[in-house]
DNA sequence: CGCCCTATTGATCACGGTCAAGAGTCGTGG
DNA sequence: CCACGACTCTTGACCGTGATCAATAGGGCG
């Protein structure tokens, strides 16, 4: 509890550090001025060290937690003790927007994992935004909505990828969008490699050696979480 | 196109059949008589046959597509040819709304597999009811939401469950929801077998030997589509 | 330097997929 | 009524992807 430390973000000066940071939040683009001001009413921030679980399974959710900074993975646990990450969450991204509409448990457990810092939106507050704001209304469909697909997505590279074609297609996920050639994109794996794989659904001993493979293939070069792509080409049809 | 014949609802007389559709479907639970009575306004009915296809991956949607009796699958193509079924729909579903709202194209193919009713709200219609009712943009985050948490359901029981246990999960939640001991509930399987399979990411072939393995533990006793559960406990804690 | 954490590599295994053949089941038409 | 074909389901034999277990490198840091 200790490192838990809550900042009231009121307490502060003129204008709120976090009132401006909500304004720039993707959540809230298309709020205006005053509906920013009225959430910003009840935001608390903090901070947590890598490792600190930000709520478990099953337990109520009590606020909406929005990611300043670091990194946050989602994950559920498999019967015998050992998880598979379903989604990494860092700056810009929210959570817990279905657990508190739907008024039920987390469904996932949200462990950081690069020292993060978090504007916590309380429980009543964003209902109450809820229920008089549409236009805030219409943000969290929005929201929702991508989640959908990308959750949807998710399971179709599940079902019908295999391993190979997963690692190629994260990799290239993680190359930045540029509509270029980019035959030489350097990307940054943004954590360490045995979380990737979990999200990837492999082991990290499977991942490691897809790594290899495609790289005797000539398709990348990897030397640590950098990892620079050759042939963006034949790595986004892979194989042929 | 001979076979999707369209009636426009308001022709009928007084009490047009499919307002009192609407005002039925659980999408719509939330919503007044009046807003119903909107909604129903650009509304079309029609029916199609087994193996109609309602639309497939990557067409623009133009309407909201209610379930009145029938079923429908959603699935997506693997490389070569073959499917994988994402979703069995049936009488009280909805399709669409997530490609409706965000204004993209359908992610899925949605194909009739049993003779199916329809009734379809008009996009323009949606959206601006979208726009105007508060109470339809509730009803629509609800369901977004809850699908969400299904799809979130699914990719978890694809992530961490084996076939035998997925199986027997499915068994289980065919099952009407009866919080006796039911120790001797009938279920019936609500299409072929090899679309079941795929549904819970499996060959039909490795579904048939599962039914076999947990008919021959004394589990489940299989006759055809007729599945009667011998051992509701057991089969909850597949396998011990 | 030694320790802990992360990553790589090897050997083996099993779950589930593929291919192929056969058994039921049902509807149609001679 | 039976024959035929189409379709669904079952069973068998074999194989491959990816998991498991185990040992060994790297790499950062006190």
């Amino acid at each position: 509890m200790e490192a838990r430390r809550k900042n009231s973000v009121n307490t502060r000066g003129a204008l709120p550090a976090s009132e401006q940071f909500l304004g720039d939040f993707p959540l809230f683009a298309d709020l205006k001025r005053n509906e920013i001001k009225r959430l910003a009413r009840g935001a608390v921030s903090y901070e947590l060290p890598r490792g600190r679980v930000l709520f478990h399974r099953g337990e109520a959710c009590a606020a909406l937690h929005l990611v300043v900074s670091g990194q946050v993975k989602l994950s559920v646990q498999t019967a015998r003790g050992d998880e598979k990450v379903i989604e990494l969450v860092g700056a810009g991204g929210s959570l817990g927007e279905v657990a508190l509409l739907m008024k039920q448990p987390y469904i996932m457990t949200a462990e950081v994992i690069a020292d993060a810092g978090f504007v916590e939106l309380g429980r009543d507050a964003v209902l109450e935004q809820l229920a008089h704001n549409v236009n805030f209304l219409r943000c969290i469909l929005g929201e929702v909505c991508r989640r959908l697909n990308q959750r949807t997505r998710d399971l179709e590279n599940c079902l019908l990828l295999n391993g190979t074609q997963r690692v190629a297609g994260f990799l290239l996920s993680q190359a930045p969008a540029n509509g270029s050639t980019g035959t030489l994109t350097t990307i940054t794996l943004p954590t360490k490699k045995s979380i990737i794989a979990s999200r990837l659904n492999l082991t990290h001993e499977h991942f490691s050696r897809i790594l290899r493979e495609i790289q005797t293939a000539g398709l990348v070069e990897v030397r640590g979480r950098q990892i620079r792509l050759l042939d963006v080409v034949r790595l986004r049809s892979f194989p042929e």
